[in-house]
Parts: C-alpha cells; structure tokens; sequence
DNA sequence: ACATTCATGTAATTAGTTACATGATTCG
DNA sequence: CGAATCATGTAACTAATTACATGAATGT
C-alpha cells in the first residue's frame, strides 16, 4: 500500500510521470520522493487492488495513461490521512559527521560542510517563498501551514549555520564535557592505530 | 562500507549489542539507526576487509566481542568527515498528510496528530537539554554544535505546533491559493466516486 | 527460580534504487 | 532533422527490517 500516491493522484488523474514530477519538483518533494522504479510497480498493483483506475487518455497530443482513485482508494486514503503518522527519523550525513569529529581534525573542512548547507537550504528555502506566490500552484487552507513548518524550520536551520560558523572561525567553541578523558583516550587508540601501520610499512628500518 | 559504525566505534571499542545501544538511546540515535540485522553482518565484512578487529574480551562477567579500528578503519573514516555530506532527505509523513489532506475532513484529526507530534518532539528535547547535564556522558566541542542545533530546531519546531493548532481552532487559517477552481473539482470527483459506490452496493433501490 | 537483560546471529521478507531498454512527440 | 523531453517499463542489485533462534549472566 503505497498512500503517498494515493495522496498525489487526489489531487488530480495523473501518470507515472506525472507523479515523478510531484515528487521532483513540486510540493510533495519536501517530504517525500520516489523513482520510476517504484512508482509504476506501485501503480499496477495499486490498480489490480481497486484502489485506482486508469482513465481514457484524452488523445490530445502525447498518450499517458492517467490514473483516478476509486471510491475504496479514497476511503483508503482518508483512513490513512486520519491514522497517526510515525515520528520522522532524521538521518542526517551531516550531524553524523560532526559528531563524530575530533580535534586532530581540520575545521575548515568542517566549514566548508556547514557553508554547503546553507547554500543548500536557502535554495529550498526560496522554492518556498516563491512557490505560494507563482499564482498557479494549488495550495489548499491546510497546505500554507505546511508551507510556514518548512520556511520556519528552514530559517532556524539557517540561522544556527551562521552562528556556528562564527564560532569556529573565532574559535569561541563552547566548552566540551568529558568527565573520563574519552578525549585523551582517542587520540591516543588513533595515535596507536596509525603508528602501529607505518612500523608495518617500513619494519626494516628499526634495523639499519 | 558503513561509515555510522566507524564513527561509533570511533568513540570506543563496542560490541554490536554496545553499537545498539548507541543508535537506540545516545547521541547517535538523533540521527541515525540501525538494527541487528545490519550491524552484525556490517561488522563482519568490516573485519574481512581490514577497517576494524576484533579485540579480546577482558573477561569480566559477560563474554562479549569488542571491536577496534585499524590504522585503515581510521583513515577510512576520515576521509568520509571531510567527504561532502548529501542533503537529507526529509520523510516525514505528518507533512504527507497536511500536504493531503482536504476540506471535507475532520480538523479535530488533524489537531491530534499535531498534538502527538508536540509531545514526541518535547520528550527528544527534554532529552537532548539534560544528556549534557548528566556529568557522565562525552560530548567533545563540536558535539555541543550538534546539540545545540537539535534544541533550536526542536524548539521552532513545537512553537509552530502551538501557533498552528491556535489557527485550526480559532479557525483563523491563512488564505488558500487555488487559481484553477481544483479544491472544488476535488470534492466533486470523490463525491462522485463515492456516489457511484453507493449506487453499485444497492443498484436495485433505483427500481423499487 | 524465574524474569530480565545481555549478547550474537540468521533467514525471510520488504522496499527501494540504478541502470537499462524502448519509443513517441515536441521544440528549435 | 536532431536533440530534448515525455512516457513506460523491467531486471539486477542494494539495503534494510522483522522475526526467529539461541543461550549465558544478572537481578529479584
């Protein structure tokens, strides 16, 4: 059962295409994204299922295959819009990243990661502004809250990039807390770690 | 490759049950997961391919089997720091749903999943605000960068909640956008694919 | 003693992407 | 007329979860 299809086709009979589009470029594509790969496996079953059906082609120009939901799609649909929907989990390279770095390592390196960010959500940010105000998208009375979540969780993000940025540079880091030296101890497996392998490179020079 | 068990292992020499733990209640688990069925295999082939080893257990109590990086675990892990993170991809089906949802549907629904959503997202900052508290746990510079940027974003994130709820039910919602009349043509195809049911379920009443 | 937690793993299943294949239509 | 886009699909592959199985150590 695929509800995110479910939900792009409510707005309108559309394709496999169409529907790749919804998720590329449009709305749905800030929460949700899926390739042709799945997209027309989906469709097929969905339609042996009876939750949609495949509409006649109105023979202008291209032929595409719409698909419209049937009334057991749209009940499905509105049981799941109803149905609690599960905490997000947030994978997120980048925080991964910076918990995981150490001190041996380079911050410019660091920033750089963060200035691509920022580079990357103020980009999605403006999509946003700009996207209620285009004067032909479909925005309903509960998608514009949807619309403000995006551009306020943007701007914090944003916000936070700037701010921790200048502490890197000016080097006005907060203080750490390692209350059993973990610090000291890693730099010192890693230290260890690397030495170990340049002795195994080269271990005739202990000899000479 | 699996560079998250890189990283936690970064932090000390863990067993798959300890790498667990890890995603499940720490830092770790803010942004990524994993289960058993992918760390114990991933720590196997890391093993076969060099990135880490496994240490003796130091024998008290429980047998388990630590794993450590090699000089190659370390360096591979470090290049992936200082690799450029790809953007996440936000999958979140509360917005699905707000994105979905349509005018002949009942708002006290909508509320309830607002209002659970509220609650999780206090319970992780609750969370987040005393782990640096707790005096026992590590948490080097740049990990309080992290940190302070999941309060931040936690915080916009409830303070939108409580706005948007306060709209829904002083029914102060924003203006719609819909330039081509399609909420209206939407409650008419599903109030005619519903009728159309209706009338396949009991076609004799039409005879009578 | 019994339940819980610690600890490791595998098999079946599910879900998805990527790369490829194919061809029609439209645009410049 | 050739390139780009529209349009649909499949096969191979990748990545992950879930459910199951097993058993030892610890806490009550």
């Amino acid at each position: 059962m695929d509800h995110s299809i479910l939900a792009v086709l409510s707005f309108r009979p559309s394709s496999g295409y169409d529907i790749k589009a919804e998720f590329e470029h449009k709305a749905a594509s800030l929460y949700w994204g899926m390739s042709y790969g799945s997209i027309y496996p989906k469709l097929k079953k969905l339609e042996n299922e009876g939750y949609i059906y495949a509409l006649e082609s109105d023979s202008t120009g291209r032929k595409k295959t719409l698909f419209e939901l049937t009334a057991k799609g749209w009940e499905e649909l509105e049981g799941w819009l109803a149905s609690p929907p599960a905490y997000p989990v947030q994978r997120d390279e980048l925080f991964m990243r910076i918990a995981a770095w150490h001190d041996d390592m380079d911050s410019t390196t660091l920033i750089g990661h963060l200035q691509k960010r920022k580079t990357e959500s103020k980009d999605i940010l403006q999509f946003i502004k700009e996207w209620p105000r285009n004067g032909t998208s479909y925005i309903n009375v509960v998608g514009m809250l949807a619309i403000k979540y995006s551009e306020t969780i943007l701007e914090a993000e944003i916000k936070w990039v700037d701010e921790t940025v200048r502490l890197l540079t000016e080097n006005k880091l907060p203080a750490s807390q390692d209350p059993n030296g973990l610090g000291e101890k890693i730099r010192n497996r890693r230290k260890k770690a690397l030495q170990l392998e340049a002795e195994d490179e080269d271990p005739e020079r202990l000899d000479v």
